[in-house]
DNA sequence: AACGTTTTCTGAAACGTTTCATGAAACATT
DNA sequence: AATGTTTCATGAAACGTTTCAGAAAACGTT
């Protein structure tokens, strides 16, 4: 490829007669340097059309980048998630770049290794599957924030979340206040699933909303998986199994989703199967996906506020990068869309 | 953060007690190291768990890093395509970097030389608003492989598509075998769309079809843009300009939408205002999103096999990283998916 | 005028790799 | 036994930045 032309710093400081580590200095606004020297190396900059190389920057001092980990892509969830992160980084000179785990620990592990060697000043990690002692090792070597994760308690990393018990709460209670008593809740199946998870806590939630309800001894958690990845296509739920449910279960039912993304399909299959919706099944998902709003979906859901999230996880990992230490722990308040589906 | 203990190429060579050199040469595979050679630094390597340094990589030789460049995020044709291109990537020693570029020009111009500055040794552009000029001159720098994007004549990049014109064919005359005349394309509107983007090349293929029916007076493209950008959800098409089309249309009447992410709000709004599918309203899209198999959906939809693209596209890449100059144009053959829509 | 601060600037070392030039050892060919 | 060829191993230079230690200049204070 390229070959001699290429202009370096040392390029730029020939040009403004200057030594290196002045247009150093002047690239990271460092203390020290007059405004005379200032424009002269923005001048041979803007001339010459230098950009500092990330990986030799790598080698002594930041890469002013940040590693975003998510888990899939496809989530609206992510979706929105990453505009906030954007927003929030469009103010700042610091870089995004993005790793897909696809849910799979050990992708997800290289994928931060990768990030590690990269030597990414931040790293932003979206519901991660990985432990508690595994994220310290991890903080000890890069500023770390996670979305979609509880642990509440750790001291090396922050963490944004939604209240997902209150959530799961809010959801419950408006099945019951529209009416409902045989109110379930779908979610993953349990071998997916720590305390850590954002699905437990939603289980939390609605349990506990349950018992609060005097409906404790109704309580009746079912799963659904997704489909394996199949590396072609989406997460999906499977169909059969949401069938199988919804034929299997008295009615009047009520849902609890974990998630519009079984949210969605349970309301297909059910009107699919010719219930009616929602006086022979009700559901309220978690997400609010921009499909929910569909007027052939009309799906009632619990918005996370995501965009807002991902603003306060960019300016969290901003932080820690200049410096702070001390975790920070922050808690979105939910938010109940009303729709046609309860 | 960490400290002392930074275990480097150098702890890996006094351990083993070799050169440095040979730590390199085992590392990358390269000629005239002998296996008991590769023993012991291979051993070491595992004992000490090092892991090289990509940023000092960066500095001579390859980083082994391949970045994405991707539009949006929500696409759900994107979403096949990078697991089309992770699969390919799985199977080699080179690493992904995604960057979001939300299809705004400048955005993206950013993400591409954020990548060149991370000295990554390859590029994958999905649906870039670049042109044919500022394509080359980056390619000068770093291979690039393009998908979603018509450059069949460029000398100095690969591109990878689906064949669109022949996909917007064979909608087209599906339109029409199932008795319409009255077909119509919605579309992007034509300030944002250049000859090289996919939308173009759909409306080609549309007026080729009618053209080739006997339909050439009725050719008819109406346009439709996308939310705003609000980084607070997805894009979605605005339900106002859809509902007017609707209104103001003689019944019956055809679409061929360009995207199923118009087609679906089409096809969702048609149905609110109480019009009969596919009587009075027929619709084919493209991409064959997940949702469009959604029962209360039902949208018949062109494939792309975007999965098949990444594939492709990660071959050409990696082909291109080592060594190859002469460029590649890869045409996909779309497919009809037939569903209640039409 | 002498002295201490502060500001502004610089050369050289360091970062962790790869690559180049070179040489020693092993092997094959006469 | 002498000579060429391959194989295997190495030390040192190079990559493009940041940072360290310190010099020169400007400024304030006595």
């Amino acid at each position: 490829m390229s070959k001699a032309n290429k202009v370096t710093i040392k390029t730029v400081a020939a040009d403004a007669e200057v030594s290196v580590t002045a247009v150093s200095n002047v690239l990271r606004n460092a203390y020290g340097v007059s405004d005379a020297m200032r424009d002269k190396v923005l001048k041979s900059i803007e001339k010459l059309g230098y950009r500092p190389s990330t990986t030799a920057r790598g080698m002594r001092g930041q890469t002013y980048t940040v590693g975003v980990l998510l888990m899939d892509i496809l989530n609206p969830f992510v979706s929105e998630l990453v505009g906030g992160i954007q927003q929030t980084f469009e103010a700042s000179n610091y870089k995004l770049m993005f790793g897909v785990g696809r849910g799979e620990r050990q992708i997800e592990s290289n994928l931060i290794e990768t990030m590690i060697d990269n030597r990414m000043d931040g790293i932003i990690l979206v519901a991660p599957h990985l432990e508690l002692d595994r994220l310290d090792h991890l903080a000890r070597e890069v500023p770390i924030v996670l979305i979609g994760h509880h642990e509440p308690n750790s001291q090396n990393f922050d963490t944004v979340n939604v209240d997902d018990v209150e959530g799961a709460r809010i959801a419950t209670r408006a099945l019951f206040d529209a009416g409902h008593r045989n109110i379930r809740m779908l979610t993953l199946p349990s071998n997916n699933i720590a305390e850590f998870d954002v699905s437990f806590q939603r289980e939390v939630g609605y349990k506990r909303a349950m018992q609060e309800l005097g409906l404790g001894d109704a309580i009746h958690i079912v799963t659904c998986d997704l489909r394996p990845k199949t590396l072609e296509g989406a997460d999906q739920p499977l169909p059969e199994t949401i069938r199988t449910l919804l034929h299997s279960c008295d009615k009047p039912v009520a849902y609890f989703c974990w998630s519009d993304l079984h949210a969605i399909h349970l309301l297909d299959q059910a009107r699919a199967m010719g219930l009616r919706v929602p006086d022979d099944v009700a559901v309220i998902g978690f997400d609010n996906a921009p499909n929910s709003a569909l007027h052939s979906v009309d799906l009632a859901s619990i918005d996370q506020g995501a965009s807002d999230l991902g603003r306060h996880a960019a300016r969290l990992v901003l932080e820690r990068i200049s410096g702070r230490s001390s975790p920070q722990h922050f808690l979105n308040s939910p938010r109940l869309v009303r729709r046609a589906s309860f």
